[in-house]
DNA sequence: AATGAAACTTAATTATT
DNA sequence: AATAATTAAGTTTCATT
């Protein structure tokens, strides 16, 4: 699907404010209410946009303490695999396969340290994994779901 | 701030839908409309949620390659530094100090892999980073901005 | 094909108990 | 906190370009 410059802009002031009202977003680029409110069912329904969500701040929650841990597979072990593997494990918040010497690199968010260790050996114990190497994050400098610019150009 | 058990079910159902009204929040949990915006907006004035946001398919908005990138740096670089100089990249949406031989872990995302080349050596740049180590993603696993499950107990 | 204006429906918000 | 009353927004329809 083709985005053009209103849908930009209208996904740029849902990142920003997803309770925004159609008013609101249309009198910011010009557009009706109704107007805004047909381009956005279009991105829901095209999937540009999946949905609406509260930013929680974690440590207001009790969630205090983030880490970032490498893992090291068997041989052939499928991305499929691990993904369920590590989605039984909650405080698994993101994990990807990667390139190089790691399989996988997961980013926990735990309690505490203590805690962070439980599910380090929980993980550890998944009968695929040969070895794991942990990071503990001591302060976060960004933390931003997207991109913090302009959408690429149609170029 | 203390939250209590309709206070994390009306957090969780935000995460789930920000744009859920407070009638349907409050048939979930057994509250009425006005008492659920009553507690939203005091999550919101205690900072417990900072805010609604949209959920983004990154691919449809042309951003489709992600990477890892852990920088090591000169003996004292302070976090802040670091911190202001790699916001000045808007393809770094995540980035926080960390324990270990890296110094910063930072998390971009790009358009393709030659974008991803191209903010690595600005980054890499930057006058007090010695040297960098980097991770493309093969394959998403999961992606959550929060932990999944329940918000913990006030044990 | 997409928009804006108006009509209509539903939700947000305030006041009251 | 719930109910009721009021205000504002969401949504549909329709005429227009």
């Amino acid at each position: 699907m083709e985005l053009d410059a209103l849908d930009r802009a209208i996904v740029g002031a849902l990142v920003e404010d997803a309770r925004s009202t159609y008013a609101e977003i249309g009198h910011q680029i010009g557009l009706s209410a109704p107007a805004v409110k047909r381009r956005i069912d279009r991105l829901l329904s095209s999937g540009a946009i999946t949905g609406f969500t509260a930013r929680v701040e974690p440590s207001a929650l009790g969630w205090t303490t983030e880490a970032y841990v490498e893992l090291f597979c068997r041989g052939k072990t499928s991305p499929a695999e691990i993904g369920l593997a590590v989605s039984r494990h909650p405080e698994v918040i993101s994990a990807c396969t990667i390139t190089g010497e790691a399989d996988a690199l997961l980013h926990i968010r735990a309690k505490d340290v203590r805690h962070v260790e439980q599910v380090i050996e929980r993980v550890a114990a998944e009968p695929f994994v040969i070895r794991t190497k942990s990071a503990i994050v001591l302060s976060r400098l960004i933390d931003t779901p997207h991109a913090r610019d302009a959408m690429p150009q149609s170029s």
